[in-house]
DNA sequence: CATTGTATCGAATACGTTTTCGTAGATTTA
DNA sequence: TAAATCTACGAAAACGTATTCGATACAATG
């Protein structure tokens, strides 16, 4: 490993004007900076990134908090997309990503104490239960935080545009002629919360009655518990003409219902998704659903988090909502 | 931010006798390194991972070498297990990951330089281009290195079973009646290499000829180049009775041809797939396909770098196997 | 010529640890 | 009882860097 040092012997200077040098201060003649520029190529020199942490209490590290439980975040292809523009953004930026859990070795530790642990200059937190104590201790401590698709107030928060997706499906499904309408929605979270208010108020706004067994609860990503709500769905004295479903990828369950009852999509039942992944584009026929703008939410959010980190003071949080787009697909019959 | 200074001074004893408490060392009285232990907790005390590195140069943190191009690996089904289960095992031993990219801010930087300036313990490599000059340079450094998928001479590696693999898929679609089995594959990499093998082994086994034109090349996770060479296939004047495809994801394109020709799977055409992502099994008919250990792979993985960084001596290269097991489906059709 | 100003550099310290080695006191041994 | 051995602890140095502040040399100014 070759250190400050050894540039500064080369060179016959000290220790101390290599630094300099290297991070462009001004009292350093521009032939000298210049030297010790060159033969620091010359030796493939690498700042000791700890080194430099311990002095200037920036690690130049991005802490990842996405759900810790079973699977993780990766798995899901929103978050993995979500995962993939943070860390390019990050990247880009001159910061490398850490991942925040609370069991490292057989130390198990808080979310905050891994993260005083790495010394992360920030954090991005999504997709996890945002009530949860420890969550709420880090949100509260001395990091700059930004959370996705939730929001505190003392944070800032990238927020996908779950309202509006759910309005606009639900509006292009009822201006494609249906009035039996149903959605089939994951947990209550907040994202949910949302989405249900998007589907009643497009309902709303055209006179269109839905009945409360048309709004069903299942699990996100759970392509099981889907499948049961889309038959009990299809079992109803009076089923929907479109069923509205949590995301792509959890339709595929509703699907597999449907097709084993011999009904056809569109032409029987019309449905949509919610997230516009790979797949929904690559299913036959396509999914009509909501891409979520995932390289937005994600490159956002670090950005924002850099702007806490280097003007802690001056920086004020935000409540940023981007813009997703609909997917037309083939899955929404007119009728 | 507390430090073992605090505690020394709560203890009444020096800094170096807290930290030889923490660090569980001998020379210290069993009732003092009880007080030392219980005040550390009382005042939530986290060690300064950048001061300790600096002195043992044992960051814990282990590199993560994923493919740096475009979309990266973090998006595809197969890797994000990987990497899912390389992060969980290395947490479970007390390890951080970082990605190694090249792209670090403004800074231009080798993966070596990367792994360096993060000060790296080791460097678990996937899925990218194994003869990539920049790769070689790393994995003919002073770093441990792990390989999954790959093997160097010089570096323990972990590697699916794909020549087994795809010789019993073969095997199983032969032993269900069919003659006429087309192999559609990924790019020639190594990988690639293997699973051809498996192939054709089967296939003289049982004294099948397979004509030239039964095994074209198409790109893998590419949905379009796989549908293309699909239809070539389904083209021919002897048309095969049966596909294997390059991967489940990819196959998605086989199968919007095969249905768009009014063909069914798999009554007109029996097909296999391979990696054994959840797509498989969701989708209808459920696609036979090979499932990988992507869970034993991400793990062996990290437990066989572990074994290099903490016995650079005496650990010596291995070359791992990890089997996968067939996942039957619905998609081969006993003729 | 004396003084002030400017440009360029280096000595020294600190960041929070780990680890070597020395030492004071207690205990055992001859 | 003197010497030898243990036990328990601390002083100090080191890891590689950033940064303050003083020092030096020289030019400019009056």
């Amino acid at each position: 490993m070759i250190t400050i040092k050894d540039i500064s012997k080369k060179c016959g200077v000290s220790p101390a004007t290599v630094s300099k040098a290297l991070n462009g201060y001004d009292d350093i003649s521009p032939e000298t900076a210049a030297l010790v520029r060159r033969t620091a190529k010359e030796l493939n020199y690498m700042p000791n990134a700890a080194a430099r942490l311990l002095k200037t209490n920036r690690s130049h590290n991005i802490g990842v908090l996405f759900i810790d439980d079973s699977m993780s975040g990766l798995t899901h292809e929103y978050f993995s997309h979500i995962l993939n523009s943070v860390k390019e953004e990050s990247e880009e930026n001159g910061y490398d990503i850490t991942f925040i859990s609370k069991n490292i070795g057989k130390q198990k530790m808080s979310f905050l104490q891994h993260c005083r642990y790495r010394n992360c200059d920030g954090v991005v937190i999504a997709n996890v239960d945002f009530q949860n104590p420890e969550v709420l201790e880090l949100v509260n401590s001395e990091y700059p935080v930004v959370t996705i698709d939730f929001s505190y107030d003392n944070a800032s928060s990238v927020n996908s545009d779950n309202q509006e997706g759910s309005y606009t499906l639900a509006s292009y499904i009822a201006d494609r002629g249906h009035r039996k309408i149903a959605l089939i929605h994951g947990e209550r979270t907040l994202v949910t919360q949302k989405r249900i208010s998007g589907f009643k108020t497009a309902m709303a706004e055209r006179g269109i009655e839905i009945p409360p067994e048309y709004i069903a609860e299942a699990t996100y990503h759970d392509v099981e518990s889907v499948r049961k709500a889309t038959a009990a769905m299809l079992d109803l004295d009076d089923p929907p003409t479109a069923i509205m479903f949590p995301d792509d990828y959890a339709f595929m369950g509703g699907r597999t219902e449907i097709i084993e009852r011999g009904l056809n999509i569109p032409d029987d039942i019309s449905v949509c998704g919610y997230d516009g992944v790979n797949l929904a584009k690559i299913i036959d026929p396509k999914l009509t659903t909501w891409e979520q703008n995932t390289d937005q939410l994600g490159r956002i959010a670090v950005d924002k988090l850099i702007e806490k980190i280097e003007n802690p003071d001056t920086a004020i949080p935000e409540y940023i909502v981007v813009r997703g787009r609909m997917y037309k697909g083939e899955t929404v019959k007119q009728i």
